[in-house]
DNA sequence: GTTGACATTCCCATGGTTGGAAGGTTGAGT
DNA sequence: ACTCAACCTTCCAACCATGGGAATGTCAAC
């Protein structure tokens, strides 16, 4: 099989197969004569693994592990399980993070007519220090983190 | 002010301040004969406002835009409000994606006994295409973004 | 033998932020 | 005057996942 067919079979874009190759997250493939990767069965399997636990939010260090407690057929579920807890976790601060967020911001805009006049409490609440009630409150905690943008 | 008083000041670290001026959202420092920016009170009001929206969770991108709208006396307070409108929609949206994921681990974690067996659902579930149950239902999605990692 | 669909490597970009290196400036203490 | 620490400057690289594109090579079918 071809990168191509490989990324037709696993989900995963035949850049992104290059890509985890390279940062070590999967063996390198085989090669042909004319410097072709190729790939068989096996790899497809562990490149749909792979495909599955991004989906679920992994991380590519968080499913290196993954991959080798996957591989190796005596770990005990305990590891498994206190790495998906910690992922899970970390979800959830993230959740609560971004809804704090939300609400502060929700609160903002109804307080705002949103009309033709320029008074406009979203602004003055971002510019002022005393104009701070509850926006504040719940947006100053250290919880930016970079690349939260949402694609496209 | 030097920059560093103005990190201070303003709850930016310098090299943010250096990289917003680099990028345009804010307009180039004045400099002193030895080449070092300098920074006055309406600066780092400015340098204030900034802060607040990134710590609303604003990009970069839809900063600039509040900027002008804050500087605009004129604007209407329809289009902060839309902006913040579009933000929010955003951040709901991102939500919801993180709510599925954490869902589905949740389920797998459940099931899983976590003890000293090998036999674990949550690396079947990664796995396998037959053991996918409510899991890959809900995470099937195009839904991951890059980026999601949390600091630290 | 040409064409088209593949493959290869390499570099660049995104988003926000941080880190370091190598060097110049400032101000205070000796 | 000299030194030292604390500041400043610029440039370059990294994180993470992903995609775009260029320049070039290979394979199949017609």
């Amino acid at each position: 099989m071809n990168i191509g067919e490989a990324a037709r079979a696993s989900g995963i874009s035949a850049k992104m197969i290059r890509h985890y190759e390279s940062i070590g997250l999967i063996p390198n493939a085989g090669r042909s004569l004319s410097g072709y990767r190729y790939y068989d069965k096996k790899n497809i399997h562990t490149l749909r693994f792979i495909r599955r636990a991004r989906t679920a939010g992994f991380s590519a260090e968080q499913i290196k592990k993954l991959l080798s407690l996957w591989s190796d057929q005596q770990r005990p579920a305990r590891e498994v399980k206190q790495l998906a807890e910690q992922h899970l976790s970390q979800l959830k601060e993230r959740i609560n993070e971004l809804k704090s967020m939300a609400a502060a911001l929700s609160e903002l805009i109804m307080h705002c007519q949103g009309d033709d006049r320029p008074d406009c409490p979203i602004l003055k609440s971002l510019a002022d220090e005393d104009t701070t009630q509850e926006f504040n409150n719940s947006l100053n905690k250290p919880s930016i983190r970079h690349g939260q943008s949402l694609k496209k």
